[in-house]
DNA sequence: GTTCAAAGCTTTAAGCTTGAAGTAAAGTGT
DNA sequence: ACACTTTACTTCAAGCTTAAAGCTTTGAAC
């Protein structure tokens, strides 16, 4: 079927593609928290890089370690305060920076969340098994604009 | 570094990396878009939409290959309009049905846009060749919620 | 110590997005 | 014909998101 394709109309159609994978697939995980939990994946994103970090964290960290505006950021997490799943501190040493991590109860409420959405996502992504997730790691990993630390 | 990590997790991380590498091209675009073109990502989500299909297209049509609401597509075809780039055409056979196309000033701006906007994504993936691709390509099509139909 | 630039956060306006409710038309069964 | 369901689209309220503008604090240069 294919004709001789140029690579940047390969690359488009590789990325059209990459994003409507992603795209359905938040799709169903926003589905699934809502309806299952009453939340949403803004909400969940912030909480989990909370709980990532062992120490509070900067305003400024947060929306740079989720990619998000930072006016985004203090919006959501205003949303989060008012639920009582999180808490604000003005830091002493340095009074223009708000440190922020969630309470117990937002601690306690995101365990819960998170084992639920790590089922979903395994789930969602059965169909790749060890060697494919190796192969899309390396292929992720050399990606431009990729600047996770994990490390696996 | 790595210990023994289970298939579940395995995929979650997969998913966030994913998800990482979406996220900072899409804000890559929806910058480049905005600076060189005063418009935005949805608008020529849109207008490729359209412009890939040859006849007019049902609003509903439009919202299911574009994987948003319906009350979205008629916000974005709403201001499409008003801008000249689009048309409305109520159907005669069946009057519940709104068809919507490119007008033919719509249909120049979009492919000056589409060369750009090829032209930025072939950049941000330039490390990605053909052997890259095929593998991605064949790991994309058998995941679940891909029901893309293109050949390549 | 004054001035000036930079950093950190919030606010704002505009636009995007969703799910749900609303309106209207078409189809279906009786 | 009538009621009922389904389909197509729009409207609405709430929330998300961004870029830009604003405020305060810090740091640096002089």
């Amino acid at each position: 079927m294919s004709e001789t394709i140029s690579l940047s109309r390969r690359r488009l159609r590789t990325w059209i593609r990459l994003l409507r994978l992603t795209r359905s697939s938040e799709s169903h995980l926003r589905e699934f928290l809502r309806v299952n939990y009453n939340t949403t994946l803004p909400r969940f994103d912030v909480m989990a890089a909370l709980h990532r970090n062992q120490t509070p964290m900067k305003m400024s960290d947060l929306s740079r370690m989720l990619l998000v505006s930072n006016g985004n950021a203090t919006t959501v997490i205003s949303r989060l305060e008012q639920d009582g799943w999180v808490i604000r501190t003005p830091v002493k040493t340095d009074r223009r920076v708000v440190e922020v991590q969630l309470t117990d109860q937002g601690r306690a409420q995101f365990e819960i969340l998170a084992a639920a959405h790590e089922a979903e996502v395994d789930n969602l992504f059965s169909d790749l098994g060890h060697d494919e997730l190796d192969t899309l790691r390396d292929m992720l990993k050399h990606a431009k604009g990729d600047d996770d630390d994990s490390d696996d």
